[in-house]
DNA sequence: CGGTTCATTGATGTCCTTCAATAATCGTGG
DNA sequence: CCACGATTATTGAAGGACATCAATGAACCG
């Protein structure tokens, strides 16, 4: 699940406007940075919950193996997302990097003394778990009904909007993750995975695909196939200004 | 909210020492209790989040529609729990008695304030939200890689380990839902579920099977249907113990 | 009791998976 | 830089698990 709080953008602003630098990023702020590559894993389910971590840069995938092998892709975790934060004792879940990344950590008695501490810092803890339930239920519902067609709208739709708040290129989604990680997060396998991207290609809503990025050239079309109309009159405005700006 | 973690028996000692007998549970003691009759719901998905419930008595079902009428029930609410803990500004989802039901409940305002302000409290909730959490990654991967049999299996296995810890009618499952409900909850048809109950009534897993209840005959069997291991040891201790009460 | 809701069971259909082969991409060493 | 194998992705054909459609049966309630 993503673990998004506050880009680090918005991050920043907030500092500068309260004049109180205290965002959870900001906790991190004075450890070093480690790195991270690509298959190596930064803890594994089942570990005592030490630390909790920020994502300097780079990407995450946060999974479980069942006791016959399969694999469930819990979520994606990336740059100024934060991690281990929403636990007891144990971590429910292995992180392994995707990419070359970086963190930051924080033990998890330290983290939790600051924050409790701050009058700032505890209300945004618990809007981050918030955040995060919200978007666990939302994955919940797409697994529970949503068709494979909709799911991968679902998930290309959801770093298409990432990516625009972030300001950055424009319409084209990254894609650290390979196909097998898609298909274990969306609940299918890599094949039909593979044929819904072929899909949404042959009926040009996607264009320049790539193995580790795509292109949108229909937002709008493409949130209408995600199933959830919520997001509908959004995408719709990406399209136009999208439209304008190639005119 | 501040959020500090304890442990469990961090948490109790503490508790102890302070001769502070305060659970959340505590903090609706006073309130009045309101009676909901069954498919009468306490708040819609949107709604402004102003209270936080506890269940008394009773059986709730937690749900999301989908904009072309599909449903699909998040979890399902009993005695003893609570309600809207995990939130923001709004509901996430609708809550609908199952049962005649009793609640209690609470301004989010003036829970917020309670809790941050008791040292017990605050880690009390954060304990909360992370079991809540947890629950919620164990459905994603009931719903992301389970087949209905494993699915209708953990369901089961759930309710029944519930009503074991409580106590109550050894190795009978209460289900005040529907199997509509089910299904919903379960990412399959209602003619899946009532197949798959089927099957384990043939297999000799469930029997008196009924409405609104089973009979677990087989928990170790149960468990191993139910596709993880974690809990197979917890199961195999019941079943003997069950054996040997029979003998 | 009789109507209504809810659950079960069967027949058929379909979406996704599985199996299998090919193709593209990446990394490595010559 | 290209060749090579290894990994990853795509595409096709066949099968299966669950959904859908339809009918019957059981439980609930005034």
């Amino acid at each position: 699940m993503p673990l998004a709080s506050y880009s680090r953008e918005q991050a920043a602003k907030i500092t500068f406007q309260q004049a109180q630098p205290e965002t959870l990023n900001c906790l991190f702020y004075r450890q070093p940075v480690e790195f991270v590559q690509p298959g190596q894993s930064i803890f594994f389910e089942g570990d005592e919950a030490k630390h909790v971590f920020e994502v300097v840069a780079g990407a995450l995938r946060i999974f479980r193996i069942l006791s016959d092998g399969r694999r469930v892709v819990t979520g994606f975790v990336f740059d100024g997302d934060l991690l281990g934060v929403s636990l007891r004792k144990n971590y429910l879940y292995s992180a392994e990097a995707l990419v070359d990344t970086k963190i930051r950590r924080l033990t998890r008695k330290n983290f939790d003394l600051v924050v409790r501490q701050s009058e700032d810092l505890a209300p945004r803890a618990f809007e981050f778990i918030c955040d995060e339930m919200a978007a666990v239920q939302d994955q919940m519902v797409l697994l529970a009904c949503k068709s494979a067609e909709e799911r991968l709208c679902t998930f290309l739709l959801k770093h298409l909007r990432k990516s625009m708040t972030k300001g950055e290129g424009q319409s084209v989604v990254k894609l650290p993750m390979t196909r097998q990680d898609m298909a274990d997060y969306l609940g299918l396998t890599i094949e039909t995975v593979s044929r819904m991207i072929t899909k949404l290609s042959t009926k040009g809503v996607l264009g320049c695909v790539g193995r580790h990025s795509v292109k949108v050239m229909k937002p709008m079309l493409l949130a209408q196939l995600a199933g959830d109309d919520d997001v509908y009159e959004w995408a719709t405005s990406i399209e136009q200004s999208e439209g304008r700006r190639h005119n």
